[in-house]
DNA sequence: CGCTATCGAGTTGCGCACAACTGAATTGTG
DNA sequence: CACAATTCAGTTGTGCGCAACTCGATAGCG
């Protein structure tokens, strides 16, 4: 039982999630004069590029449950950034769309992402790579999902 | 001002938020055998590690303040995991030491990282490569902090 | 020795993440 | 049409993460 496994196994999950909390506490700083959070920056990200979108929509692309967004939205509601209406054609739906002031946010936001590029300190390519390494990872934890479950699937 | 770049900034910090959850999801499943959350799992790795520790040393350790590490050990000495006491040579820290039942946990702890290291796909040097990138990017990330503050300084 | 500044753990308050649940709307089936 | 299963947003409860704060202990300085 080599105990440098515990050691190596904090390594990466860990490097993971302090490097996640660094980018948030930038993005903070960042974020606090256009009045949002990180998550609702990721919300008001996905609204920008479709218009409107179904909360079930928004925490698919953000893999959240209504249990986040549920609140999440009622604070960018409150904050005048966003409208949620149910959905005539689905009573059970509801609809979310930028406010006019939400939408204005974005001309403010588009000046983050080069902020945040340069204090990574990386190239356009060397961040692209990164990401997609990563991107792959979270599938394959997320197909995997340890095999706990599923009594005999596996197709 | 191109608008992919809202897009591809959403895509590095978000693939990071979103692999560190899902790592999350993973060990959720498995630590909850031993009765730990995943946070506590990375307070109880530094401590096997250390023996006894402050909880400044903790937190310097794992990137938290006394805020977050506070309620979490004590909910660790309420399991039995831990105890606490203040230092003899300084009033003001304390320290913190696994019990028996902390240190006998290390056995089943160390059963985890195979699992987690097999969920991932990838092969050792793949995931220390990935892992030094991501570190050397929350470093990177943690001395710039963003230029907003510092008035002249950039030596 | 006194006095101030700093350090250290702890508390409070807020927002996120998630499990478990509720309740209304919809779908599928007979 | 009726009725059971499913879908969807929302609520509740717990724990993490962090800013702002309290308060006692320590260190530094005159």
């Amino acid at each position: 039982m080599d105990p440098s496994w515990l050691l190596l196994d904090n390594q990466i999950c860990f490097a993971l999630h302090a490097a996640s909390r660094a980018f948030n506490a930038l993005y903070r700083d960042a974020l606090q004069e256009l009045g949002l959070t990180y998550p609702q920056y990721l919300v008001m990200l996905v609204l920008w590029e479709h218009q409107e979108l179904g909360v079930k929509q928004i925490g698919e692309q953000l893999r959240l449950d209504s249990g986040t967004l549920s609140p999440l939205l009622k604070r960018l509601e409150a904050a005048g950034l966003v409208v949620r209406e149910r959905s005539a054609q689905d009573e059970r739906s509801v609809i979310v769309r930028p406010t006019a002031a939400g939408t204005a946010l974005r001309e403010q936001a588009a000046r983050l992402p080069a902020r945040i590029s340069a204090a990574t300190g990386l190239d356009l390519g060397e961040i692209t790579d990164l990401r997609e390494r990563i991107t792959r990872l979270t599938a394959t934890l997320d197909a995997t999902a340890l095999p706990t479950v599923s009594p005999a699937d596996c197709g």
